[in-house]
DNA sequence: CGGTTTTGACCAGCGC
DNA sequence: GCGCTGGTCAAAACCG
């Protein structure tokens, strides 16, 4: 894959539970600079990894250049806080917790201005990694719930790698036998 | 017992 | 400054 972030910025299972509605938002929410419509109502109606890989490997790379960007801004400029790049997803569900393939340790909830919905606040598990996300549900539309993620995961996807690796260990395995028929 | 959630306290920006 | 708001901390409660 030509962006070696991206693999680990979304874990697939998220992403792909909406593929068929899957689409960029033209005014993305509160300070999140990215914002991605999603209708888990209408998911599995098709597989079209071919549409959202390319969307959210873009993302990838230009939260990556923004915050390069920001950080210098940040050292030579003003004092003013400095807001990392966010990915907000939209997603029409009753549930709130997503399955997005990573573990979170909730830290924090808040109540927010004009919303009935309280703003849940998450950590990633992995001690190394410090990807944040938040979650609330749409003031607007009760029925969409707002993931919003910030920063870029440095492991893999521990959901991913379980259904990779016994897929890898049986190609190795048949690779020892090069005269077995092909599929 | 170890990890996670809950929840009020605390703190840092921002606008006035 | 001062109050409001959003984000985080951390102690206690909770749970497998």
């Amino acid at each position: 894959m030509e962006d070696e972030n991206f693999p680990y910025l979304f874990a697939p299972s998220f992403p792909l539970a909406s593929l068929n509605s899957l689409s960029l938002l033209d005014q993305p929410m509160q300070n999140s600079r990215y914002a991605l419509d999603i209708d888990l109502a209408s998911s599995m109606v098709n597989g079209g990894e071919n549409l959202v890989f390319p969307s959210l490997s873009t993302l990838s790379r230009n939260m990556k250049e923004e915050e390069n960007v920001n950080k210098i801004k940040a050292k030579s400029g003003r004092k003013k806080k400095y807001i990392p790049p966010r990915v907000a997803f939209h997603t029409r569900s009753a549930e709130e917790i997503l399955d997005d393939g990573y573990k979170w340790r909730k830290y924090g909830q808040k109540t927010v201005k004009d919303s009935i919905h309280p703003r849940s606040y998450y950590r990633c598990t992995q001690h190394t990694c410090n990807v944040k996300k938040q979650i609330q549900r749409l003031a607007k539309d009760t029925g969409i719930v707002v993931t919003t993620y910030e920063g870029i995961h440095n492991h893999p996807c521990e959901k991913l790698m379980e259904t990779l690796i016994p897929l890898v260990k049986q190609l190795q395995f048949l690779s020892e036998f090069p005269n077995l028929p092909s599929f």
